[in-house]
DNA sequence: TAACTTTACGGAACGACGTTCCGTAAAGCA
DNA sequence: TGCTTTACGGAACGTCGTTCCGTAAAGTTA
């Protein structure tokens, strides 16, 4: 190496030499498998066992246990992110249009046993999972309460920043809650967002 | 002992022998030191460090964690209790009081930080904190509530457990998230509940 | 006063967690 | 056939809640 002329950039040589690496695929597959069976705060060792694999392995794809978690969901959210233009097109108001998208959400977050907890991020500022969540969510619910909120004549009382974190927080616990429905209670908050009434 | 006349029952023979108790009232009120300090999520060895004391003792005298929390916050959670009967016989009608009330738990939530966190009580059913919290504070719900909804003339949508589940689960967060604001959206939720409307 | 008993004490120890580290062996290159 | 590079598994670390245990202080009895 130190005698070829130097034409290729050191950066672009990588993953040339050594194991193959073991696809990421698989392990987010186990990983959505244990979620499934014992929520999103099931411990990594039992992911790393799940795949056949040690921590290390998990690790070195998944450098901190939220990005693993953003990694398993990033297609659902995804779809959720882009159900939010199509259902505004296709509804007869905006109103149902944001309603229907809200359960969406909810029936997402609700579904994935753990998964709201998790959304609020540990005392750092450092979240990945809270900020993927965000980023990509929040333009979404904007455009849809916006809608909604023009639609009714109403002058918005809090931003998509803050009903977006209100559905993720009202959704925590509710698996394993018979009691608590969180659909309703997200609803609810709907309504009280476009009467625009904080009192 | 064996030799006197039994009138006093053996099991009322306690804590005659050997060191005196450390007073609790010490350790709750290093307790809510550090919470005010480190949060509600502080470690147990930071509560025993600051009441100059083993953690074996924290323990002998909380058995658990949530126990412990409870103990510290009883007296706050018993006045914003007895807070709701008054209220409702003071404001000029049921919905301001409900509104009122509402406000008094919202911020009791969100100044101790995590706590609103800790109330939904791990998965086990056993969660001293959850439990003593709804117990408590259910009843004072369901009164505001009910008579809010009566003078409102609407039916109810949830009950007091979701309302107050709810209200808690909007607190999560709340502190250290300038732009999260809980008392906002409880107040836009409680519109929500008394207009009826679950869309 | 001098044993003896009872009890709360402090802090080491345990198990579970997220995360980091390291010796090893497989895969490609010469 | 060796040498280099790399991902690998899992031991090790630091932190947490909780349990355990040897010790010493306080009360009781002689």
């Amino acid at each position: 190496m130190v005698g070829s002329p130097g034409e290729q950039p050191a950066v672009a040589r990588s993953r040339q030499v050594g194991r193959p690496r073991r696809s990421e695929q698989a392990l987010l597959e186990a990983a959505a498998a244990v979620f499934v069976r014992s929520g999103v705060d099931a411990p990594v060792r039992e992911i790393a066992a799940k795949a056949g694999v040690g921590t290390g392995t998990i690790y070195r794809h998944f450098p901190t246990r939220p990005e693993l978690v953003v990694a398993v969901y990033r297609h659902q959210v995804e779809s959720c992110a882009e159900a939010g233009p199509r259902l505004l097109a296709e509804s007869a108001n905006p109103e149902a249009a944001l309603r229907a998208w809200v359960d969406l959400f909810v029936d997402f977050l609700v579904t994935k046993h753990g998964l709201a907890g998790a959304l609020q991020g540990d005392s750092a500022g450092s979240d990945a999972l809270h900020t993927y969540f965000v980023d990509r969510l929040v333009p979404v619910c904007g455009l849809l309460l916006g809608a909604a909120l023009e639609s009714a004549d109403t002058d918005p009382s809090v931003d998509a920043y803050n009903v977006l974190k209100a559905i993720g927080n009202l959704c925590i616990g509710a698996a394993g809650d018979a009691r608590y429905e969180a659909a309703v209670l997200v609803q609810l908050l709907i309504s009280g967002v476009l009467a625009g009434a904080a009192h």
